[in-house]
RNA sequence: GGGCAAGUAGCCAAGUGGCCAACGGCAACAGACUGUAAAUCUGUCCUCUUCGGAGUUCGGUGGUUCGAAUCCAUCCUUGCCCA
């Protein structure tokens, strides 16, 4: 199947200039995508750019991922309703190099390929330019009716707050990338999230004007919820790719939790499984939702993308442990099976403590599974706190030796689906 | 530089001397129902708390007042208009 159709099929494409898909099918083509250092991990909004590189460069083509060194210092106004605030160059760096390392694993960089990706940092070629070679050679090429036509431009102008210039300009230089891409790697395509689509044609732009050259683009829409809410989010913040911010057993939930109207549109778009198959987990999940089907095979699947097969057999297993047992008495789960859950957070607190008789809302507060007593607290009073899944009915209730599992363990559930498991230590 | 308007909790937004930790909505969290969905209903939602309270808030600072988010001064930020 040819590239865009592929990606058609699957709900990436939002919107495409025209002769794209020309150009992809006369010659292998490079084309890039820019990803923002605004944290030292990459979190599941950006997987979408990602699996689009992905498939480019699955399709023959040459990927080339950008990261945002440059532009990253002066911050886009794309989707923003006020001025960011701008980060500080160790920040930077730090981001810039955890986002790199990640985007290596995704991408094949095999110099042998013809098609090998590449990995460049826009503060290279940016660090080089005056500020008055910038206005003359690249400024002067762009009117600022053109710019302030941008949408999100336009919303800020038009909005409360007003735009900086710093930001105005953002365009111009995110232009400039594609322009210099063009002219240094012969890269003719940039894509990326609709949001991005007037500082991309910013770039074709450019490009046409400084060297006559024609270059395309195309962007993916955005990935909402079917509820409105945002897509990537969870009680606990963002969804990171780094395993260290969100566990494997974390982000397997995430999926798995993923409401059934939204599980069928990002199955599409966030594993690479072909349409027939699609289509039949589709029906088989219409058959007895309950199974939730689609949701297990898309949390398989983006799991064993992001963490490997391992990782993904560990935040199963976990998972089977601690939802499949659900109903049956909680000493159906062995010792191992406690230390085994991986991903599950996991707390200490000193034997001494239960054996006189902590509270539970202190015990739940000095563990940090709370971050106050008063919070603690009001989720008990609310009903949202099992020990051993019994539901704790009392804030005042105490607990002791003999409410230990296994001599060691305590299993603590806030709400329905979160899971800390306490261990004593004897210091 | 001049004139006008605005700044309230994560966001939107009411309040315009005491009844204000501050109406309402969204988001978020928890409960019931369910399928670890959705929808719906209920509770929580500044911080801490021995649940009796205590502390800190309404852009900043200073003031008027028994008492200020509310009045005054000044500064900062933002928008609009003029130069």
């Amino acid at each position: 199947m040819q590239l865009l159709d592929e990606l058609s099929w699957r709900g990436m494409i939002q919107d495409i200039m025209p002769g794209t898909r020309e150009q992809l099918e006369k010659e292998m083509t490079t084309g890039y995508i820019g990803f923002d250092p605004t944290a030292d991990s990459l979190h599941i909004g950006s997987l979408v750019p990602i699996l689009l590189l992905v498939h480019f460069q699955r399709a023959g083509h040459k990927p080339i991922a950008l990261v945002g060194g440059a532009t990253g210092m002066v911050g886009d106004p794309s989707g923003k309703s006020e001025e960011r605030n701008l980060l500080n160059e160790e920040t930077l760096n730090r981001n810039i190099t955890g986002v790199k390392a990640q985007l290596e694993r995704f991408l094949q960089f095999d110099s042998s390929l013809p098609n090998a990706a590449e990995l460049v940092n826009n503060y290279d070629w940016f660090k080089e330019i005056s500020f008055i070679d910038f206005l003359r050679d690249t400024g002067k090429h762009i009117t600022v009716n053109y710019m302030m036509a941008k949408d999100s431009v336009k919303k800020r102008i038009e909005g409360e707050t007003g735009i900086s210039y710093t930001e105005f300009a953002y365009q111009l230089m995110q232009g400039y990338d594609f322009y210099w891409l063009y002219q240094h790697k012969n890269c003719k395509l940039q894509m990326g999230g609709s949001d991005q689509w007037g500082n991309m044609t910013t770039g074709t732009e450019l490009i046409r004007r400084k060297c006559a050259g024609e270059a395309f683009v195309f962007t993916n829409p955005l990935i909402t919820k079917a509820d409105g809410g945002k897509f990537g989010k969870t009680e606990s913040g963002n969804v990171w790719l780094d395993a260290s911010k969100t566990t494997p057993y974390q982000f397997y939930q995430f999926w798995l939790n993923a409401s059934d109207a939204d599980a069928a549109k990002w199955i599409k778009i966030f594993t690479f499984l072909p349409k027939d198959e699609i289509e039949s987990l589709a029906a088989a999940h219409n058959q007895s939702p309950g199974d939730r089907i689609i949701q297990k095979k898309l949390a398989e699947e983006v799991t064993r993308f992001i963490h490997g097969e391992a990782e993904l057999q560990k935040a199963i297993e976990t998972t089977q442990k601690l939802f499949s047992t659900q109903q049956q008495p909680i000493e159906s789960l062995s010792a191992d099976d406690l230390e085994g859950m991986e991903g599950v957070i996991k707390v200490e607190v000193p034997f001494a403590q239960i054996k006189e008789g902590i509270d539970v809302v202190s015990l739940l507060a000095n563990t940090g599974i709370f971050p106050s007593k008063g919070e603690a607290r009001k989720t008990i009073q609310g009903g949202g706190v099992s020990i051993n899944r019994k539901k704790v009915d009392s804030p005042t209730l105490s607990l002791s030796p003999s409410d230990l599992l296994h001599d060691h363990y305590l299993l603590v559930q806030k709400g329905k689906k979160h899971y800390y498991l306490v261990k004593t230590t004897n210091s």
